[in-house]
DNA sequence: TGAAAAGGTTGAACAAGTTCAATAAATGAA
DNA sequence: TTCATTTATTGAACTTGTTCAACCTTTTCA
């Protein structure tokens, strides 16, 4: 039961069969469709998921009502706002269905109880949050010193899988560009070849 | 021993006496002169370390020979390159004194050891990266949406403490600008008040 | 099927940020 | 103290990216 989930798991940390069906007995199987709204900001999340088909995306309004894109989250891909749900502060971030998708939820009390009674997924979660903020922190050096044709051409490289499910306006809500402006790189790179 | 260490985590974890001396005879002091550089990208960071007096940054060179800031540390604050460090890559980043400082180091080896043995350690590393992580996100989402002019005036506000020992071209290389870009912006700052 | 909504492109005018060069001010080391 | 180095400022020309408006294409869904 929940096979991406334990495939997912099996990468990180061995655990044994009861340790494995312990675990993930604590999540619950939620179907959510295109534009659905799992979390609002001014909320606070209560929940961390794993996306076992569809595509998410977790993104800021800011005052202007212009969106950032902080991540998408495909097949495999966790998604939460970390810090509402560690400290059941009111989230900042919306995270919201882009396709017809289904994850996986865990509630803060459930994984509290895995982080007490399950030592291996502390190490599971910290092993985590560590590659994520890896892949954050070069996202911000691209960010501090390349421009947008680069920052494009990299994430088209890196992200294949993204990049063919993602609309134009997605990507330049990722990239921190309008999306004219994208369609004028585009064109540039289309002219070039 | 290890004052500043010691409240720090404090903070985070509580440990006993023995706990907390076990952990912290893993470290070892160096004293690390201005402009001494403690990683250099290409090599295999060796170390975490925290920081208990002085000023580090740590940085990325690109191609063109510019500086990217990743951060900075003072006292209480740790360093390290965590990708290279955890999974013993090659560096692609820089970390240097900016004052005369001294930092205590833990290598990879007693590290392990403090997983191993000393189970709220564990916990103690995965809540820092979640916090630190959390700032960065944060930090990320501004980037995105938000003019240099912002970003200097919250940069200041947020870190008054390393705004005060900080040249312009070192916070213009975390901004992401130019420093006469930066210079620019102050002179407008100065000229509306 | 057809109308509405969403996504994509283009151009013109503008704003944000860079580059280069010249100069001044502050700091540091002998 | 002095000379060299580093840091900061300013202006002019340039590049990158935004905004707004018009228009076209594709998708959605009643």
């Amino acid at each position: 039961m929940y096979q991406l989930l334990c495939d997912h798991i099996e990468q990180h940390v061995h655990l044994t069969e009861a340790e494995l069906s312990g675990f993930t007995t604590l999540f619950e199987l939620k179907n959510v469709s295109k534009k659905q709204i799992l979390l609002k900001a001014g909320e606070v999340c209560r929940f961390e998921g794993f996306v076992t088909k569809g595509m998410f995306r977790v993104y800021h309004i800011d005052k202007n009502a212009a969106e950032q894109i902080l991540y998408f989250a495909i097949e495999n891909w966790w998604i939460t706002d970390i810090d509402s749900f560690t400290n059941e502060r009111p989230s900042q971030l919306f995270i919201e269905a882009i396709e017809d998708s289904e994850v996986l939820l865990i509630s803060k009390k459930n994984k509290e109880f895995a982080y007490a009674n399950l030592p291996k997924i502390e190490k599971l979660f910290r092993v985590m949050t560590q590659k994520t903020h890896v892949a954050l922190q070069r996202r911000m050096i691209d960010n501090l010193g390349k421009t947008a044709d680069q920052r494009y051409a990299e994430f088209i490289e890196r992200y294949p899988q993204l990049f063919r499910r993602l609309s134009n306006l997605q990507i330049a809500a990722y990239l921190g560009i309008s999306h004219e402006f994208l369609s004028k790189i585009r064109n540039k790179i289309a002219h070039k070849k």
